[in-house]
DNA sequence: CCAGCAGCCTATCAATCGATAGGCTGAGCA
DNA sequence: TGCTCAGCCTATCGATTGATAGGCTGCTGG
């Protein structure tokens, strides 16, 4: 960075991130032009491409910006060793804050269907593995008697479409409380006694305290691009 | 229709809804070009503008179709007189029929921010509506002591993600015991006791019976435009 | 039988798209 | 001091967009 930058404003690559996820957002990846995205970071539409070699590559940094904050996407499950009901909470509330406190509103990537063009098919295969592996621990917690006998693909597509409803609160609320909220929701819709989960997050907590990583207690924005 | 019709073939205007709803569902609505539309349908790209006015007129249409078809929608949800869960449980089994057996693949509608376009900001005026009548009912459902007391506004969310989620089983799945399976997630989500589960869809049956209009045995697919 | 017109066509429009070429400027460094 | 180059600029490209103008054809109702 050679340019002068005004004090306390980000790169001009971060604004082109939180501008264009904004625009994505609101009025999806086809619906936003070079320019508008230019327009609102204020700057001129060639100079994007100092920064980004073409639009797509812009979506292409948001896309690896929530897969490096996601071990879901990354296919490294919390707590692997816990019951599958502490899984599927901790993996589900640990998906929600992810989006809760991502630096982009990442909405434009996962509420379209981005991920079926050609360019973005690597994403579609990371995702549907993510869910597949989600499939495999609903199957594992019906063995095991925890959860209930219902199609699993089915739990498991309510349960990707609670996450990516959390992917659209992320604007909205900031409050802590909600990853635990929205995993409770999600532990209740295959659940067999629901009257065990207060004790299931206990677990969780616990085990995660003894792992050396425990839940925050209070939320902490991401501001960093990578 | 002046012009000779190929026998057993729709007419034109129900091909390209039928086309553009597909493509749109793929591609986008703005990833979508009317040029695509006409190849899909089989005729030349200005041809689209004896049948509909405007690209947006397309939508418009699709939009239409789904609103006339959802009761949720037109504000008049079944069973006004049951109890909580029971029409909970009606409203969610009846939204899902209604994308299941859609004639059109309407997830273009719902899975982008097309809604927020400022063109079919009607539409989003009329689905936010309908959410918050939603709403209302998670409500009396806990004041009823039905329904656990979470906040009413995550569930709502959730289960609107639910019905969005039946819209991309529709290509998918034909089967009529979706929606009853559907419907009962949905009410695991917030109802108290699921034991009472099997009851309350026996309560749902019986009140359509005596409204005299009978749950569907076997599914029956719209074909109509209008 | 013929006038009207629905339906489709070819040709073409202005606007906008993503992207490139090349020049200017000023901070950083030898 | 003077060279380098990141960062931004203006000007402009060809392709594609949604939409319009106007002509041809053949069914249909009077």
């Amino acid at each position: 960075m050679t340019r002068t930058q005004k004090v306390g404003s980000p790169p001009t690559t971060e604004l082109i991130l939180r501008e264009a996820a904004r625009l994505f957002s609101s009025k999806g990846f086809h619906g936003t032009s070079t320019r508008e995205i230019a327009d609102a970071v204020g700057i001129r539409q060639p100079s994007l491409f100092h920064h980004f070699p073409s639009k797509h590559a812009i979506a292409e940094a948001l896309f690896q910006y929530d897969y490096d904050r996601s071990p879901g996407l990354q296919l490294r499950p919390e707590l692997p060793d816990a019951t599958p009901p502490v899984r599927l909470f901790q993996i589900t509330r640990r998906e929600v804050l992810v989006e809760l406190t991502s630096a982009y509103d990442l909405r434009g990537l996962y509420l379209s269907a981005l991920m079926d063009d050609p360019e973005f098919a690597h994403w579609r295969a990371t995702y549907e593995q993510s869910l597949s592996a989600a499939g495999d621990l609903i199957r594992e917690g019906i063995k095991t008697g925890d959860f209930v006998d219902k199609d699993p693909t089915m739990a498991v597509e309510i349960l990707d479409a609670l996450v990516n409803q959390a992917v659209r609160w992320a604007p909205r609320h900031r409050d802590l409380s909600l990853p635990d909220e929205a995993a409770e929701m999600a532990l209740r819709l295959v659940i067999k006694r629901p009257s065990r989960i207060p004790a299931i997050r206990r677990e969780a907590d616990r085990l995660l305290v003894a792992a050396g990583t425990p839940w925050p207690e209070e939320i902490a924005l991401a501001t960093q691009t990578r």
